[in-house]
DNA sequence: GTCGGCCATAAGCTGAGCTGATAGTGCGGG
DNA sequence: CCCGCACTATCAGCTCAGCTTATGGCCGAC
C-alpha cells in the first residue's frame, strides 16, 4: 500500500529539512518532490510534515514513518553492498562517522591503509562527537560510528548496536612553559586548584570536573573549545591549563605549551559501533578492521 | 541504486515460487514482473534468480537480498499499521500463525474477542506448527506467532524476537476404553510399554519417547499423524495409547476414548511471539492481548 | 515595501512500465 | 515419441504516472 519508493524519499526530505532542499540534492524539481509526498500523505491518510517556511517538521505520524523509513534505508544500503560484494565488483562505499581529534590521526592512516588493500573501496567520512556519530548510526546515516567514553563514565550502547573496543589511550595534561616551571616533574591536579582551567567537549568537561573533584577541588572554568588547536594556542598564551587526550597531541602539538601524563589525569576509551544488521557487509569489516591495525 | 519497490516484488517473486505466480497474485501479467526482475538483477550486477521449468530459485546473491528484502516487508507493514492507528482509522490488519489445536480452541474466542472490542480490525490467520511459525515470524510474512514448547525440551527465541509466556496446559493420557478397563484410575506409563503408540509432530514424539524413557521402556510407534482427530480415531478403534495435549482435547473430544490426566504425562508451555521491531503497534498489541485473556 | 526563501497548484509532455502476442525450453503423460 | 503444459524471455505498442515549466501565495528578514 505504501510505495517504499516514498517512504524513502520522505525520509530525506526530513533529513533535508525542507522539500526544496531534498529535490536539489537529488536532481529533482520541487513540486516533483511536492507531488511525491502528497500521494504518500494520501495513502498514509494523515499528514506527515508540517509544512512552514523555512522548511518542513514530521509531525507525530511522521516521526513514527521516520523510524521505519531508517531501517529501510539502512537495510537498502547493506543490500547494496553485499550484492556489491557479490558481483566481485568490490565498487563498497563505506560512510564513517568519527570524533575530530581520530579523523585527524587515527581516520587518515586507516583509509590509506585500506586504499593499498582495496582500491575501489571509497570511504566517506563525517566528523562527529560520539552522541552525534551514535545517532547518525542508529539512523543509518553511517555504517560505522569512532567514538570514545572516559573509563570512569562508560556509556551503554543502544540494542541492535555492537560496540568493539580499540584500545585506550592517556589523558594528559597540558600547561604553558612558564607555569610548569613553578612545579615538579609530574605536578598532583590539586597544585593546579586555582588555575583558570581550558576544557572542550560536554563529555570532556564533565570528565576533567570529575578529576579535579578527585583531586578535592572544583576547578574554575575560564574557556570552552571543543577544538585541540585552540585548546593549545590559549594554553600557550598562558590562559590556563588544560586535560587532553594523547590523540588530540598526537594531531597537534603546539611547540610552546608543556605536555605530562600521568594516571591521575584518567584515560579515554576507543570504541568503533556498528549496527548488527551491517555485521557481514564485507566493505565495513574491511574498514573495522584497517581501523583496528591502524589505532 | 536498488529500487525498493524491486526489492519488495523480488521477495513477492521467492515467496511465490515463480515469477508468474507472483504476477497472478498481483493482478499483473508475467512480462511486467519478469522486466522490473531484470532491471532489479542489472542494477544488482549479478543474476538473483536461478529460472527454470518449476519456477524460480534464488541465486547465492538472491538469498542475501531476500534476507533483507523480509526486513523492509516487515517495516513497511509495520509503518502502514502504526500510521493507520494514528489516523484513528483503526483500519489494522494483524497476521497471526498459530498450531492447529489453538487455532481450533483459544484463537477463535480471541478473534471474536477482538471483533467486540475493536470492530475494524482484521485478523489472519495462518496454521503452522510452531517451527514453521518462527520462521514465518522472523521474515516478516506474520506479525505474532503462538507457539508450544514441552517443559522438559524448551527452545530459546531468535534475537530480535520477543517471547510472551501465556501458560502451562497438562498433557494427558488417551487410550480405548477397553484397555483402560483393565488398569487402575491412574495408570503409570510403565503399564503401557507393550501397547502401540500413537504420536504426533516430530516435536510431540520427542516428548512422548522422554516421558516413556522415564517410565523406563521405549514406546513402539505405530501410528503417526499430528492430526488430533485423527490420533484419536485410531485410539478409539483399539489401535494404540497416546499423549494429547489439554487443548487437543478441547477442540475435539472423541466419545468412546478414555482421557486420564496426571502429571507424569508432562506439561506442555503456550508462548506468544512478536518481534521487536512491532512492540509498539497497536493493532498487534491488541490482538496479543485478547490471546492473553482468552488463554 | 521589496526581496528571497518556502510551499502548492496547474498544465503539458515524455518515457517508464504496463499489456498482449509470440517464441523458446524442460518436464510428464498418452 | 511427440504432444501438452507449465515456465520464462522478448518484442512492439500504448497509456498514464510522474516529470517539468510556469505561476501564485505565504511568511520572515532587511
Amino acid at each position: 500500500m505504501l510505495d517504499p519508493r516514498r517512504v524513502v524519499l520522505f525520509r530525506s526530505v526530513v533529513r533535508a529539512g525542507s522539500i526544496s532542499a531534498a529535490a536539489r540534492d537529488l536532481g529533482w524539481t520541487q513540486p516533483a518532490v511536492s507531488q511525491h509526498l502528497q500521494a504518500l500523505e494520501r495513502s498514509a491518510g494523515c499528514r506527515l510534515l508540517e509544512r512552514g517556511p523555512g522548511g518542513v517538521v514530521p509531525t507525530e505520524a511522521g516521526r513514527l514513518l521516520l523510524a521505519r523509513a531508517d531501517t529501510i534505508a539502512g537495510e537498502l544500503h547493506l543490500a547494496e553492498e553485499e550484492l556489491a560484494a557479490v558481483a566481485q565488483l568490490r565498487r563498497g562505499r563505506v560512510r564513517l562517522a568519527a570524533y575530530p581529534s581520530a579523523a585527524a590521526t587515527v581516520v587518515p592512516r586507516a583509509i590509506s591503509l585500506l586504499q593499498t588493500r582495496h582500491p575501489e573501496l571509497d570511504v566517506e567520512l563525517t566528523e562527529a562527537e560520539p552522541p552525534e556519530a551514535t545517532e547518525e548510526l542508529r539512523a543509518g546515516a553511517v555504517d560505522l560510528a569512532l567514538v570514545f567514553d572516559y573509563a570512569d563514565d562508560a556509556v551503554d550502547p543502544l540494542p541492535g548496536v555492537v560496540r568493539v573496543p580499540l584500545g585506550e589511550e592517556p589523558v594528559d595534561l597540558v600547561l604553558p612553559a612558564e607555569r610548569a616551571a613553578g612545579l615538579g616533574r609530574r605536578p598532583r591536579l590539586a597544585a593546579l586548584a586555582d588555575d583558570p582551567w581550558i576544557v572542550g567537549c560536554v563529555r570532556c568537561r564533565a570528565h576533567a570536573v570529575r578529576r579535579c573533584a578527585e583531586a578535592g577541588f572544583e576547578p574554575r572554568v575560564r574557556h570552552v573549545s571543543d577544538d585541540y588547536v585552540v585548546v593549545q594556542q590559549l594554553v600557550a598564551l598562558g590562559l590556563g591549563v588544560s586535560l587532553l587526550p594523547r590523540t588530540a597531541l598526537e594531531a597537534y602539538r603546539h611547540p610552546e605549551v608543556v605536555v605530562v601524563s600521568g594516571a591521575a589525569y584518567g584515560t579515554r576509551r576507543r570504541a568503533l559501533l556498528h549496527r548488527t544488521a551491517a555485521d557481514g557487509v564485507p566493505a565495513v569489516r574491511a574498514l573495522a578492521e584497517a581501523l583496528a591495525v591502524s589505532g
